[in-house]
DNA sequence: ACACAATGATACAATTAGTACAATATTAGG
DNA sequence: CCTAATATTGTACTAATTGTATCATTGTGT
């Protein structure tokens, strides 16, 4: 029994519904090997008893994902992420996964006071330090 | 879930608008630590009956404190108190809470296995969609 | 009387919760 | 073993709670 234990970190404040946040946290953590084809994830009661929401919360996500072919889920089986995930799928997760990250960081710093001027010289002067702190090495 | 109180005064022989009224007194609660980060706010339609005024006046109070991201409205869900206020901070904490923020997001990025190149090119991508976006206002 | 802003009434849409059900797996009795 | 009862799992449909949109009404200033 491969469980993942899948450790989703909800914020009930969000402007964003609960549903997409599981959507979008299995996706990422897809994306970046924490979960793995043919793990199987908890099963919607489970999860959702862990993330105090209703079960049909997390159905809802299940269902999304499996429209999207990330997971198969099975009436009285339950649920694992697909074997084979189409390679352009898993592409496509990995650009959505930094489309998201990139927008979370953009409408934070919008919200704390900044210009789209200011973010974008900011990124372009960390990635430079970034950059040439790796050359050193 | 702590739902405030949130006692307003209102003076319905006032010049002012309710609606304004409620705007004014909930930032003036906010600034003066009575409601915090986070607290869920009275749902329109409770807070209206309470004050005993048109649910739509407080939803419209609501929508102009959530323009001015004060607070956080959900269809089906709440308003909250939005997390990070965007605070009034001196020019250098400003700059210093910016390069922080960029280089959690970088890191986080890297982390996820993408490239300087990508990360910048998705950084250009995504605040020029932010801005078409606001232009369209 | 008119114009405009504020408020109210009504219908709508999105999210989450409740309940009953169907498919599959597991277990117990023989 | 085989079969039937039971448990486990996801599904479907519905209801309740929330904010949103639109238009009507009221009231005030000119």
């Amino acid at each position: 029994m491969s469980e993942k234990k899948l450790t989703l970190q909800l914020d009930f404040h969000s402007k964003l519904p609960i549903y997409t946040q599981i959507v979008s946290q299995i996706q990422s953590q897809l994306a970046n090997g924490i979960l793995k084809p043919g793990d199987q994830l908890p099963t919607v009661r489970a999860l959702a008893l862990e993330l105090r929401v209703n079960f049909n919360t997390v159905a809802r996500a299940y269902r999304m994902l499996d429209e999207a072919r990330i997971i198969s889920t099975q009436q009285g089986r339950g649920t694992y992420i697909t074997e084979i995930p189409p390679p352009e799928v898993t592409k496509k997760l990995r650009e959505e996964s930094l489309v998201e990250l990139t927008n979370r960081f953009i409408s934070e710093a919008i919200r704390l006071g900044f210009s789209e001027r200011e973010i974008s010289q900011m990124v372009r002067d960390r990635l430079n330090v970034h950059k040439e702190a790796k050359d050193k090495e």
